[in-house]
DNA sequence: GTTTTGAATCTACCAGGAGTACTTAAAAGC
DNA sequence: GCTTTTAAGTACTCCTGGTAGATTCAAAAC
């Protein structure tokens, strides 16, 4: 009945027949990439928005669920890959872009601006992410965005506090709260997008630099005894 | 075959057979009031974690899934009551602690403390209320904590600012920037409890209040030319 | 060159949860 | 006493995450 079985790649993007596909070489030019899956989610939940089911995301890579899930997991899965992936441009978008600083102080602010504006052009992915899915880990979920950006933060903090003698043991706390006060001051933005960036830009730096700047005498910023140990 | 039709309060917390309760006249003692539908689904939250289907919420009431849909509406609207009801309670618990603050600095270390304790102890509540659910309005449900209290910040921190001549409309940034720092260190916080709340509380109060202190001279935070007018 | 083994995939299903149409029973109104 | 309105539950649909088993192809074994 088929006139030929198996047409090479005549309908591209549409399900297969059951059975291994007719291509490659095994862990030669895999099929069902792990980085294909991932750039289709990242493609599908630029263009639909960040409720994208993984049926969907599925059919965008041109494959299956069960083949979705082999190569990156579960919903939870994919949700980490793609904070870690978009993490992971986003820090060096903001690198590339507070390398050029002057000073301290600059290199806040451009790294505020260069957070803000990568937020926006990757709205969708931002949001994905942001939300997590309703599993069992709401925690990890909820914090995903800031892991990936608070370690980073803090070496810096710690680094710069160690090398001129303050105490470093804040820094933990401290990256977790910039980041959250990015993400949050980020999403506000995001949402009814009324304000120029660079008036937020100015008014977060306003509040968050003259904590973290480390000139006049404030070295120790203990106010009361300590209860325990800061671990 | 059954020997009493309705019996009147015999199988308490057990679904009752169709038609209107036998129970009280109209306006009256209200069945199914929202107020035991919303204080059931606390109860179920606090007890059961933030995983909890619209069904077990609804059985925990003693009640069926349209009687909670006529009571409270949809997930959403079920969400954001008890992200109000929540938020109300936080403000109120803060506010008292802080009315017992000597100066500004120490304002702003009780809220901090106030604000990690109150959340640790409505855990599940406040993880439920953090996480929304997945629907439409992503940013609406991330922000849902925010809304509540940022807009109670930022009246303060608008109507200090103006009082002492400062510029204000750095207010409505800097609320959600404080909110979003508040929480992302509560989330880490509540994740890995292995540091003492004063700690916590000590370096968040160090990282914020240097920016929103107003005595030194700090008056005028702009740094660039504005691009645009700020709203 | 044939057979066996293993790998990659799809089909077809299940489970659970949100949301709703319809039915039933009690009260209120006439 | 009869009708209308109100307050519920029953039982369904739809959607989505997740999985078991069938299906096809390549490569190794003989």
């Amino acid at each position: 009945m088929p006139p030929s079985k198996t047409p090479p790649s005549a309908t591209r993007h549409r399900l297969r027949r059951p059975g291994r596909p007719a291509g490659r070489t095994a862990s030669d030019g895999v099929i069902a990439d792990r980085e294909t899956l991932l750039a289709a989610a990242e493609r599908l939940i630029r263009k639909q928005g960040p409720n994208v089911s993984l049926d969907a995301i599925a059919t965008e890579a041109g494959v299956t669920k069960p083949t979705l899930y082999r190569g990156v997991g579960d919903r939870d899965a994919l949700l980490y890959a793609l904070a870690e992936r978009l993490t992971a441009r986003m820090a060096s978008d903001v690198e590339r872009r507070v390398a050029g600083a002057s000073e301290p102080r600059d290199a806040l602010q451009r790294l505020v601006e260069g957070y803000l504006e990568h937020a926006a052009s990757e709205r969708n992915l931002y949001l994905y992410v942001s939300a997590g899915a309703v599993g069992d880990d709401r925690i990890r979920q909820l914090l995903l965005l800031a892991d990936g950006s608070a370690t980073r933060f803090a070496e810096r903090i710690a680094a710069h506090r160690t090398s001129q003698g303050a105490d470093a043991s804040v820094a933990t706390v401290w990256s977790y709260g910039l980041v959250g006060a990015l993400h949050f001051v980020t999403l506000w933005w995001l949402r009814d997008q009324t304000v120029a960036v660079g008036d937020v830009t100015d008014q977060i730096t306003a509040l968050l630099w003259p904590g973290l700047r480390l000139d006049p005498q404030d070295a120790t910023p203990a106010r009361r005894p300590r209860t325990s140990k800061p671990t």
